[in-house]
DNA sequence: GTGAAAGCGCTAACAC
DNA sequence: GTGTTAGCGCTTTCAC
């Protein structure tokens, strides 16, 4: 209950408090009889440094923060997999918060972050231009945005080329035959719903094919929102040749749709989708799937973090990795 | 990037510092002018508590721990939805780690709460036997595990009835002629999974099965491990006339093995699954669900903690809520 | 009711 | 190389 100290260390080794700290933070020499004694005594007392202590002088902490919309959606979690991996061979520990989409949660954690001076942050924004990091930024706790971009902070991001996989994913299904696709977006505010809905744009245009607002209709970036989206198009006259999903919880929603309405694909209606979802049943050999490399863009973006924690400088990068279509 | 202290509030105000203090943390009253003076600075800089600062001084934090064996297990997800709004409403925020049914993730993390000196932690162990909280408990952390008991240490725990769930299940089975059932039971240190697996048996018994151990495979609760033992019960002759799955994720790949299989359910095989799955495709009205009340789950855990976290003390309760069959 | 002063556990200057 | 001292930002006695 009642903690042991640096003192309790010191006392016990017979050293002075400095000496333990010097030895458990590789500083100055330390005699290597001394450095014995404190590691014995640290070990017979179970000492644990208190690292709230410990930040009040060094203004540095190990712990990164991962902010995400959903937890529910393996796209996230496979990119947190990528950041503890990456945050772990540096000594780093990573905590999560899950913000369900909702601005004001979102403001909530990114308050812990501050308040806990977490080192780091990793952010999905709920929002492009909604979403505040001032809190953050203020205390100099850097920030890199995973998956989407941010417009109300200059930040570095790691994502994928949205725009462009969308379009060829589009490409893919004209290839195919298809003429009337329809198209489920996300949300507005969502930089990634926004670039793959002009992909989609881009890659009707590229076909020579015209663009109709009533092949489009907007989800949620969930299961039941890709669900009703579906129906709406499904009943479109005439029926559209193919669906476009722009996510994978979405994806479930629409097949859901799909099956309900007495509906096959690829037989009655093609189908392409973002985002893998091998974890579901298995139906990605009878779609067009892009998928995103998710471990990757989570590794990498704690990468980039790690290097702003660790007090590097230089302009705000943009790491686009490249989506592949299956 | 340098922090705005109490003392920065007080000199702005016109006051000392332990005023500020009083006026934040409505210690004894402080007269109305002060008070809003106070309040006004504190607005005016943007102050922020140093949460480590104030911690060293109190012992106290409102972040609580929620350490869950996967992150990507929708089972999981929406217990820590029931955490977040409970403790939401007692002013607590919730950090989450992910250990990936591993040892020693976990014990990193465990480690990450005492450090942080985490007000309590939720935990789902990894292991009955190998887990330890001793970290914790020594510094008078609180621990209530969720979903899974715990053997190396007497804590609280909020859970279901998995025995009797299981067992009825099994009846159910054999109520729609079902007579050789096999079952993918789940890793052999998780009490879930062990109560699952006697639950079975207890079915079997109370419906004058014999236990035939062949019908038995074991799996990891994840999906991949679904896959194989589902192949390997269905290799069996002759085959089995239902698969009794015990986790959600193994029956997405036990779904999987039966598709590849070209055999189909209910028709060919009969199937029982723990967990809800409705987010996948909606498999759910074709097959036995036994479905846990997650959310309350997490709910109730997180109340538990918090009034361990206030001090109370009575003997380690386990609150059991029901599963129920559809 | 309010301010001054001490101290939580730690590390970084500074002496020696 | 090692110990002593000061102080990180906060709360909490203790005087007034």
């Amino acid at each position: 209950m009642s903690q042991i100290t640096i003192k309790d260390v010191a006392r016990q080794a017979g050293v002075s408090p400095s000496t333990v700290s010097r030895v458990l933070n590789q500083g100055p020499t330390v005699a290597a009889e001394l450095r014995e004694r404190v590691l014995a005594a640290v070990r017979q007392l179970g000492y644990r440094p208190n690292s709230q202590a410990r930040f009040l002088r060094t203004r540095a902490t190990t712990v990164l923060g991962v902010i995400i919309s959903d937890i529910t959606n393996p796209f996230f979690t496979s990119m947190v997999r990528g950041a503890e991996d990456a945050a772990s061979k540096a000594g780093y520990s990573v905590v999560l918060a899950n913000t369900d989409e909702d601005l004001e949660k979102e403001q909530r954690y990114i308050e812990v972050a501050a308040a806990e001076n977490m080192a780091g942050v990793l952010l999905s924004p709920a929002s492009a231009t909604r979403t505040s990091i001032a809190l953050l930024t203020e205390r100099g706790i850097p920030v890199v945005t995973i998956d989407r971009r941010l417009q109300t902070a200059r930040v570095d991001r790691v994502g994928v080329n949205n725009v462009k996989a969308a379009q060829d994913a589009v490409l893919r299904l004209v290839d195919q035959g298809c003429r009337r696709i329809g198209f489920i977006a996300g949300p507005t505010e969502v930089t990634t719903a926004v670039d793959r809905l002009a992909g989609y744009r881009h890659g009707l245009k590229a076909a020579g094919l015209p663009y109709r607002p009533e092949l489009v209709v907007r989800g949620d970036y969930r299961i039941e929102g890709g669900r009703s989206a579906a129906h709406e198009l499904l009943g479109l006259q005439p029926r559209p040749d193919a669906l476009f999903v722009s996510n994978n919880l979405m994806t479930l929603g629409a097949v859901t749709a799909l099956r309900e309405a007495g509906l096959r694909y690829p037989d009655d209606i093609a189908l392409a989708v973002f985002d893998d979802m091998s974890w579901a049943l298995g139906l990605s050999e009878e779609m067009t799937l892009i998928s995103q490399p998710t471990y990757e863009i989570g590794r990498q973006a704690t990468e980039l973090l790690l290097r702003r924690v660790a007090g590097e400088n230089f302009p705000p990068r943009h790491v686009v990795l490249s989506a592949t279509l299956h």
